[in-house]
Formats: structure tokens, sequence, C-alpha cells
RNA sequence: GAUUCCGUAGCUCAGCUGGUAGAGCAAUACACUUUUAAUGUAUGGGUCUUGGGUUCGAAUCCCAACGGGAUCACCA
């Protein structure tokens, strides 16, 4: 496997050989005890104090201004970036000069990861900076990074090529720190997701990735063989049929953060791979899940931003529960003119005609609604609002609605005119239940291939009983989108999914 | 999947109507002990994504492939 090297590339590797000629080890195997990150030291600092008298951190060299006998680095570590001073005698008090003359002006260079021992002091500008003393290489970088620059927040040679940032995004993290801080608003954003279920008593499961039947969404799945056993699997498309499952064995809340996949078309809001967290509640309603859900969404904008206001790009979204609940045909007519209520069949496709949506023979009366909400309706929705009571033939794992005919006991979250969120009051009568499966067969047959397969060991779960209950599920990307003002999800995702690369590096 | 734009040095980009490449940063060498997009001087660095075609001659024009972005369609 050779390997193309660029003018720089066999620059470093010649390095290599020069350190190990100087006895120094480009990849020492000892541990480097690191007693403060430079966050934490930027924060802490005090001049007239003087209290950090001695430091030791490690981390990349980002940058490095030599002055001769003295010299100014930026040093990068998990916590953010400080300057270093690196003097001459200061780091070679002795006659041997080497380690600066050779080791640190000529054979390291950015990207490098150190270890740094010494003072913290305030240069003549006012910069907290480490007075270095001692000074160790942890490990040679032999790529050169792309040297981003800045002056007045004016970025000079960004590394912006979208493509090179997400087959690579290692380099795109280590030189852009606002990429970074995505990456931690997410986590913190799980994490606090995780804490506001655990304090109401969730428990958090983990169910199959490899199923027989993908259930429990409408969406075309990724098929694989199982050789031992010799049977075909599915990577799942959504757990909610598994979580279910948990509550008929007893258990009262249960939620699982689900990587779900499907095998459909990818752009700025859909990757192949993708988290929903769900949960279930038994004893729960959908009128209990809105309360919960928006309270849950504001504590994130609160924790996320310290306000339950949030930028989208042009505009702003206010989390503040409560928020608006708008049946679906309220908002078709408020969008469309029409309404659909009492509408059969043929009534609908006409009314498509009429707002020139496109419809085929595969489509029943709950999807040309939902194509209507979809064309016409849901871009509208901006602040978070729930769209509440959706026709039954959309929804086959949702109980009727307890007073409007026709109807289920569902709600959708609308953000950003994107949907986010989707929760029902779960239909927990088997014979119901049996029902819209058959129902769902039969729209398969008609050519839906998106239409649910019938689960039957998850009817046998419900006929030994499931207590009623109200589930959710919520597009965790999505709301990471919305909560760190990105309109693409590959900003999302640190490895989104790309075309493999033909040629191997 | 459709439409459209893009692919030149490690990075960001120039390269007009065809005459076989250029800048800044980065790299190399030298100078400089408190600078900060450090500076100064000098030097090196490119299968111009790939493959065909037109032409005396192609980074440039044409065709195709590969990769990416944007918009649209479907799905979360």
């Amino acid at each position: 496997m050779s390997q193309h090297l660029s003018e720089q590339e066999i620059v470093r590797r010649d390095k290599l050989t020069e350190l190990e000629a100087l006895g120094v080890n480009p990849y020492p195997p000892e541990l480097f005890h690191v007693s403060h990150y430079s966050q934490a030291i930027l924060d802490t600092f005090d001049a007239e104090q003087n209290n950090l008298p001695d430091v030791s951190l490690a981390g990349r060299i980002m940058s490095v201004r030599l002055m001769g006998k003295a010299a100014f680095a930026v040093l990068q570590d998990a916590g953010g970036r400080i300057q270093l001073y690196i003097g001459r005698d200061a780091i070679c008090p002795g006659e041997d000069k080497t380690l600066y003359d050779e080791v640190f002006k000529r054979l390291v260079d950015i990207g490098d990861f150190v270890g740094v021992k010494g003072y913290v002091f305030k240069t003549k500008t006012g910069e907290t900076s480490i007075h270095v003393s001692s000074l160790q290489l942890l490990a040679k970088s032999l790529k050169p990074l792309p040297i981003v620059k800045e002056k007045d927040g004016e970025i000079y040679d960004a590394f912006t090529d979208p493509e090179q940032r997400y087959r690579q995004r290692y380099v795109d993290l280590v030189v852009n720190p606002h990429v970074r801080n995505t990456f931690i608003k997410r986590t913190k954003l799980v994490k606090t997701i995780r804490d506001f279920l655990d304090a109401h008593g969730a428990m958090e499961v983990d169910t199959p990735v490899l199923q027989n039947i993908p259930g429990g969404a409408a969406a075309r799945p990724f098929a694989t063989h199982h050789n031992a056993l010799d049977v075909p699997f599915y990577l799942r498309i959504a757990n909610e049929l598994y979580l279910k499952r948990l509550i008929v064995g007893g258990f009262d809340f249960v939620y699982e953060f689900s990587r779900n996949f499907r095998n459909e078309g990818m752009d700025r809001t859909h990757n192949p791979e993708f988290t929903v967290l769900e949960f279930y509640v038994a004893y729960k309603d959908y009128f209990w899940m809105m309360d919960f859900t928006e309270n849950l969404l504001e504590k994130i904008a609160i924790e996320l931003h310290g306000t339950t206001e949030v930028t989208m790009g042009d505009k702003v979204l206010n989390f503040k529960a409560p928020f608006k609940r708008v049946p679906i045909y309220d908002a078709i007519k408020e969008f469309t003119g029409f309404d659909v209520s009492e509408m059969d069949e043929a009534g609908l496709v006409d009314v498509c005609k009429k707002l020139h949506i496109e419809t085929d023979a595969s489509m029943g009366k709950g999807k040309l609604i939902d194509e209507i909400f979809g064309a016409k309706c849901e871009g509208n929705f901006t602040q978070p609002t729930f769209i509440i009571d959706y026709p039954v033939e959309l929804s086959p794992l949702t109980k009727k609605h307890r007073s409007k005919a026709g109807l289920v006991e569902r709600f959708e979250l609308m953000v950003n005119g994107k949907e986010i969120a989707n929760a029902y009051t779960e239909l927990n009568d088997p014979i119901d239940q049996r029902a819209r499966f058959e129902e769902q067969a039969k729209l398969m047959e008609r050519g839906d291939d998106e239409a649910m397969f019938i689960d039957h060991d998850f009817l046998r779960a419900l006929e030994y009983g499931m207590p009623p209950t109200s589930g959710i599920g919520i597009g965790i990307d999505r709301l990471v989108m919305l909560m760190t003002n990105q309109a693409s999800i590959q900003e999302v995702l640190f490895f989104p999914q790309m075309r493999p690369e033909t040629e191997g590096e």
C-alpha cells in the first residue's frame, strides 16, 4: 500500500528520524500528568495573587510565533486554548540548548501534542499565558492541519469544505471550535432529557436493533441476513412495539434513545441512521403527554440557552410552556379553506386536485389528509405547536378518540415548520389492534410500501393486557438542530453518512 | 430520483474569450527573549478529481464517470 506523500508529509517523517537520533521518542508511552485544563486556568488565574505557580497541561500546538530565543505558541486542549511563552533559557537551563534550538524550534510542528509545565502569568498585552519551564513531545503529527486564523472576529482561511469536514470530522473538530461546541450542546441536551426522565421515575432500557419484523413506523427498512439462523433480519425503523411489550411486562415508565435506520433518501434533514427518543408511560393519556413534553422542551431550552427563546436562522422560537394545541382539521381549514372533517376518499381526492397536490391510487383517506396537511399547513407552524386528533387511518397504533368519531388521540409537535415529535394515547385493545393491522395489510396490497407488517407477537402481548399508556417519539437530531441553530442534520451528527471514498488515502 | 452549481499546492482561493499554472497562510533556511492573522529576507512545493474527445496546443471547450453542495420530490 504505497502512499502518495506531499512535501510537507515527507518533511514531517524526516523529523521523526531526527528526533529519534536526538533520543526523543516521538510517541512516548508514559502517562503525562495533567493538572489543569486551559479553560480552568483562564477562568481562575489571578495575576495579583499569582495563584497558579505550578501547572502542567497537555494538548496540540495550534500556532507558533518564533522570536529567536523565545517563542509564543498556542496550545489547544479539551477545554480550549491558551498561550504558551517558551523562553530558550527557561526550558534549557544548562549549556545544552538542543531542546529549544532543535527539538522545539525545528522539529515540533503545528498539530503535535506536547506536555508543558510552568507557571501562569500575564503578558505585557494582558494575555494569560503559561511561562513554560519544561516541554515534552507527546505525539508527533504527520499531516499538516488546515491553519485557521482569526483576528477581530474575522476568520481567515477557514476550513469550510463540507465534504472534507464530514469525512474528516476529526480535523473539523480540531480546527473549528464552533463545531466542537455544537456537539457539546448535543450531549448536554441528551443529558438534560435523561436527567429529566430519570427524575420522573423513568427507566432507561435497550431493545433489539436487529428485528424480525420492522415495526412501529411506516418506513422502508434495511434488510440483512443472519447466517447461523438462516433468516432475514431488518435494522429497526422504530422501537415502539418493544417498549410497549415492556409496559405489558409491568414497567410503568420506560425510555430508550433509539438509533433507527431507514432505507430512504438523504438530504439536509435525513440521515439513514438517526436517533429518536421514545418513552412510554403507563396510566397516562396524550393530554398528560403534551403537558410533560412542553415542560421537557422548555427545560432543554433553558439548560442550553438560559432562556426559553432560541434563535433558528432568522426566527426566534419560544419554548415557553404551554404550547398551542390545534386539531388537524382546524389547521387544514385555516390554511386551505376546506373543511375535510366529514369528507370521504373521493371528496379528499377532489380537494387535493383543487390544491394541486398529486395523489395516486394507493392513498387511503388518512394518507390524503396527511398529504394536504404536509403540503399546505405544516410549514406554517413556526412556534412550537401540538397538532392533535389525527384520522384513524393514519395511526394504526393509536387509540380511538374518546369523543370524536373517526379520529385518534394523537399529536405531533411542530416547530419551525417541521415535525419533531409524535405521540399517542396508545392503542391497548388487542381486538382493535388486530383490525388495524389488517387494514395496514390491505394498504400494503394496494401498493403502499410503507404500510405496517402484522406483528403477531405484539398482538399476543396486548392480549395479555397492557395498561392505558401514552407514548412519544422525539427526533433527537432535529431537536438538536433547532437548539443549535443548524440547518443541516450533518452538522449535528459526528459522522454523517457519505458515499464511500473510492481511493483510499 | 430530478434540476443546478462546484472539484486547481497541506488550507482558502485567483487563473478573462484555449498557448502546458499563481497569491496568502502553511512548509524549508536565516535573523530576532513578551508576541498575537508576529515580522523581514530567501527557497521549495501541483498526474489542475478521473477517463475520453476537439485542437498544432486543454486547468480552460465538448462528452462521460466519480465525489460534494444547493433546490425540489419522499420519508423523521
